[in-house]
This record gives C-alpha cells, sequence and structure tokens, in this order.
DNA sequence: AGTAGTTGTACAATCTTTGTCGCGTTGAAC
DNA sequence: GTTCAACGCGACAAAGATTGTACAACTACT
C-alpha cells in the first residue's frame, strides 16, 4: 500500500525554525546541529535561504534523545537505537516487543512496548494526565499509529481492567484512563481526513453496549486505510441501523460486544444483513466475548470475527 | 463533494477595512501588507479608491496564522502550509483547526450562529462528516471555543434530539451526530495542557447515565479557564468516587444526569460530600433533568445547580 | 598515565528573515 | 478644503541562521 499516510498536515511537516526547537527541547543550536552532522539524526528541511526547519515529530525525538542523555545515555548510542528502533518501525509487525531483552537497567535505550504500557500505567493511576500525555507522545513519536494503539493502548486498558478485577485499582482509576484513552483516540481518528472516495465502513458497539474503545481503535485502523468510516459510538440500535444501511449501501459493517448480553443483539445484526438484497455488506465482528467464546463463531456463519484491527485489515484485503 | 460553501457567503464579501482587521488581529498595518506582499498571503478586494477590504474568513486566515507565528512556526512556513492546503484539499479551513490552539475572544456574537447550526446540522444528518468539520473549523477560527461550543454545538445536539423524538431524524443519525461531536470536543479538550498547577475539580455523570457529552463540554471549559480537570466519563460509580476524593482532595466535584431515574446516584454523591471532612469540595450539578425539574433544587442544599458552562464558571469566580 | 575518541561549546564572517519606517500620493469624510 | 487614513515601495536594522574550524573537558581503553 506504501502510502496510508495521509496524515492531516501536521507531525510531519517542517515548519519550525530552529529557535523554536531551542525553546522547546532545551537543546542548544550548536549541539543540534552537531548532531545532525556527526550522527545523521533528523534530516531537517530548509527554507528557501537555507534555515533548518524541523517537524513536530523532529521535536519529539529531539525531546526522547535529551532524556536518554540526561539518564546517563551516550548520544552516540541513543542515536543507534533510535535508528534500530525506526527501521523496526518499517516493517509493521513483531518489531516492538521484540527489540532489546531489555534487563532492569536504568535508561537502557528507547523504551520497548512493555516499558512504555509501565510507564503509562503508573501515570494513568496516579491521575497524572500530563505525564500520561507525554508518554504517549513519545511513543507516538517513535512508532507507527497501529503500533502504539495495539502494542500499546490495548494492554494498557486490559492491564487496568485485570487490576480492577484483582482490587487492585479502584473503578474510578479504571474510568480515568479509558476516558483519557479513548479521547486520545478519538483525536487520533479526528486527524485523518475523512477520505471522500474509497470503500464504506459503519461502525459501533451492539446494542447495550457501552464499551466503544476498542471499536473505535478498529474504526481509527480502517481510516487510516483507506476507507470511509460512519462511526456511530456505544448501544447503537441494530434494527434502525438496517434502515440506513439500505441507503448508504456500505461495503462494511463491523460490530463489537463484550459481554454474553450483548451477543443478542449482533445476532439479529447478523440476520438483517442477511436479509438484505444484494449487493449485502460484509459482517465483521469482535469484542471480548467473541474472542473468549469460540463456539460463537458458528452462530455467525457469514461474519468474519477477529480479534486485533491487524486481522480485519489483513482480511479485507487491500481495498 | 464540490463546494459546500455553507455559511451563506456572507464570510466571503470583503467588507472589512484594515484598520478593523488590525484590532482584531493585533497585526500591525505593515506587517499585514508585508505579509500580502511578500508572502502573496490573502487578496483583500479593493473599495473603489484602492483601499484593502478584507472577509471575515480572511480575518480567519490572519487569526490561524497569528497563533501559528505565536506558537514558534515561521511566517514563511506558516503561508507555505496555508498555501499546500489550500491548494491541495477543497476545505482548507479543515487543517487550520486541527492545529487551532486556541480561540482568542474578541467580537463574539451569535451573528451567524442560526447559519452555523443549520449548515452543521444538514451535515451531520447525511453522514458527511468532512462537511461537519469544515463548518466547525470555520466557526472555530471565528469564534471563542466557549461560544462556539455553547452556541452552535449544544443546539445542534439538542435540535436533533428534538428532531429525533419528532420522528424527523433517525436514531442512526443522532448517534453519528453525538459521536462526531464528542469526538470534536474530546481533541478540543485534548488540545489544551493539563495546568501543573490550579484547584482541582473532577467531573462526570452520574451512575447509570451515559449521556456525557454536556459533562465534557463542562470539563473543557473549566481547563480553559486553569483548572485541573480529572474527567472520568460516563456512569461513574459514586459510592468508589468518595474514597478517591479523600485522597485527591477535589475543589469540586461536577457531575451532571438527563434523567430522573439517575438523580438518586446524585443525591447519593451530595450526602457522601456533606459526610466528608473539611475542607469539603464544593459540589456542582447540572444536566436536563436538573434544569427542567426545579423542585430538584431543593433536595441539594449545598450544590450549584446551573444549566451551562457560563454559569458554572460565573459561579466559581475566577479560581 | 597516556592516548584516542567523544561531546558540548565558542568564534567569526556571511547571509536570511522579518517587522517597521519614511515619504510622496491618493482616497474618504466632515 | 482640510484633515486623517491608507497605499505602494524601497530601505533598514535587529534578530537569527549558516558553515567551518577550533578547543577544552570527558570517557575509555591500553
Amino acid at each position: 500500500m506504501a502510502e496510508p499516510n495521509h496524515l492531516s498536515g501536521a507531525t510531519d511537516t517542517p515548519i519550525y525554525t530552529i529557535k523554536t526547537v531551542v525553546q522547546q527541547t532545551g537543546i542548544t543550536p550548536a549541539t543540534l546541529r552537531a548532531w545532525e552532522r556527526r550522527y545523521g539524526v533528523l534530516s531537517p528541511g530548509r527554507s528557501d535561504g537555507g534555515y533548518r526547519l524541523y517537524s513536530e515529530r523532529d521535536i519529539a525525538i529531539l525531546r526522547w534523545l535529551k532524556t536518554q542523555v540526561e539518564a546517563g545515555v551516550a548520544i552516540s548510542s541513543a542515536v543507534t537505537l533510535l535508528d534500530l528502533q525506526h527501521r523496526a518501525g518499517e516493517q509493521p509487525e513483531k518489531d516492538i516487543l521484540s527489540m532489546l531483552p531489555a534487563g532492569r537497567e536504568p535508561a537502557a535505550g528507547p523504551r520497548n512496548a512493555p516499558a512504555v504500557i509501565e510507564a503509562l500505567l503508573v501515570a494513568l493511576l496516579a491521575f497524572h494526565e500530563g505525564e500520561a500525555e507525554a508518554v504517549l507522545a513519545e511513543a507516538f513519536a517513535l512508532y507507527p499509529v497501529e503500533s502504539v494503539a495495539e502494542d500499546i493502548i490495548t494492554p494498557v486498558l486490559v492491564e487496568i481492567g485485570e487490576r480492577w478485577h484483582r482490587g487492585d485499582a479502584s473503578i474510578v482509576q479504571e474510568h480515568f484512563a479509558t476516558a483519557f484513552l479513548r479521547r486520545r483516540l478519538s483525536t487520533l481518528f479526528h486527524a485523518y481526513d475523512q477520505p471522500a472516495t474509497g470503500p464504506l465502513a459503519i461502525t459501533g458497539s451492539a446494542p447495550g453496549e457501552w464499551h466503544d474503545v476498542g471499536i473505535l481503535l478498529v474504526s481509527l485502523t480502517l481510516r487510516r486505510h483507506g476507507w470511509r468510516v460512519i462511526y456511530l459510538g456505544q448501544n447503537v440500535p441494530v434494527s434502525q441501523l438496517i434502515q440506513e444501511a439500505k441507503s448508504l449501501a456500505p461495503d462494511l459493517v463491523c460490530f463489537s460486544a463484550t459481554t454474553a448480553d450483548n451477543v443478542g443483539g449482533l445476532l439479529e445484526l447478523s440476520h438483517a444483513i442477511d436479509a438484505l438484497p444484494e449487493p449485502r455488506p460484509r459482517l465483521a465482528l469482535g469484542g471480548r466475548i467473541m474472542n473468549t467464546h469460540e463456539e460463537l463463531r458458528a452462530r455467525f456463519p457469514h461474519a468474519f470475527i477477529g480479534a486485533s484491527a491487524r486481522e480485519l485489515i489483513a482480511f479485507l484485503g487491500q481495498p
């Protein structure tokens, strides 16, 4: 596909003069240039007159480098690690986790996924929104969006859910964390333009289902892969949906449920779609209950059921 | 989609003299002309005598440019960026919005509000996310955040709710619109950093309450006014909340309920707060049911009950 | 201790960017 | 017609950047 990066303007466009970068990072201009010259880190754009122009991403990377250096890592190795990481990131799959055995040394290398997850957990459980934001910003600067979503955000949500069940986290902490991450995903979703053309997907949570972070993540991924996405949010009344589906003629309908109570709505949806005239939209389902109860799959003969956004994209192929 | 050109063309008509623009933007005339000369930004119309005449759109663009410059972007880059978007997308303002960190005050007034509301309604009911985005973007460029939230977003939500009751809008349309606006508000909320200091507020919806757009809007407003806000989202279990409140020691607890069913949770909350040792947080409540049923107020003797974020801010005074 | 590599910073000379000013003219308004 | 405001245009000056070289303080290894 080569180019999902329909990224709206921001993060990658070189616009900041070196002065701004100095203010934002606290690294002096001389050092900045030395790093560039000596280690080839960053290749800022140039203005007509030859001024360096940095992007937001550059700034994020520099911030990260600085924290490394402050933690005692040699700048040269920090850059090497960064490169490694970056190269791994190009191949979207396995990457992040496999980097670095990561013992318990203080400040070794770019944080791998478990370290980022840990940092994010700590920040969220302490209600430190600013810190959580910083951790995530760093993650987004270093890893592709899908990796962050699936290897960091999802695990954090799962972990917090588990801690709550174990009694190690309060429901208030869980609410705060969920609200924060949902907001973050919303912002991300928002940052991608709705394409004018392309296959159309309708997404949402099953009737009675109030968890919507998972399906939001799926919606984000779909959009990043060129789909037009109509995201309906939580607790979507399926019967009414079919009415709209007739006129909107989507190529895909994608819903999730997390508890057994809400599977009924999906069954209803499945039947209603089967009853539609050709061309029928494809149906994709997900959510915890669908993943943990294999036997449910048999009840949805015509639907794709997957555990992650990646699986869904793989199933859909190149639209 | 071709030219949406909402806002009834009013915004495109060149009527403002340079003096007005200076007042509105704080950019000096000399600079204004220099920008035009050097970077070719804007081509204001001319009066018979050759005076520059700017449109509201021009002013919006200038405001955006100014915020960019203040954010450290070189003016030359800012203009380039603007041009890029102008050329690439049909709706240049869309991207303006996404990087707009803050709206500034002067020149509000509901002048165009009805037109904007109408345009937004049309876009949302037709599931045209891109267009809705463009309309909102223009609104944000022209008016301060609070005004857009209270004079545009809120009325649109109310109107869509009413149309649904009347049967003029489907529940699916309602879901789509709500999901979109909630996302938009989330992004906005997100755009403001959590301040490190300042009074602390805990916000959320009553237990059992799934409407959270209103309280999200209040949270946004609080944060814009310097509060640290811990936003907990929908359906917050109040009893647990009190535990956390003891350690977090908030200055304000702010919750909302829309239906009578959920008032019970607020009563519980109110009593629990009364039972806290000094210093107790202030309690503020809102939501449709609180507004429509005056008699409820008597049951919350110690709480502030208001119908809008503005009222709340006025009540709180300058923190 | 000695040597070699690493890093941050300094200096100088030159060039860009960008806000502002001056000046002679022309339009708008009482 | 007098007065104030806006216009174009050129010119400036201050702030800021660029490159290349140099240097002192470290670190690491022998």
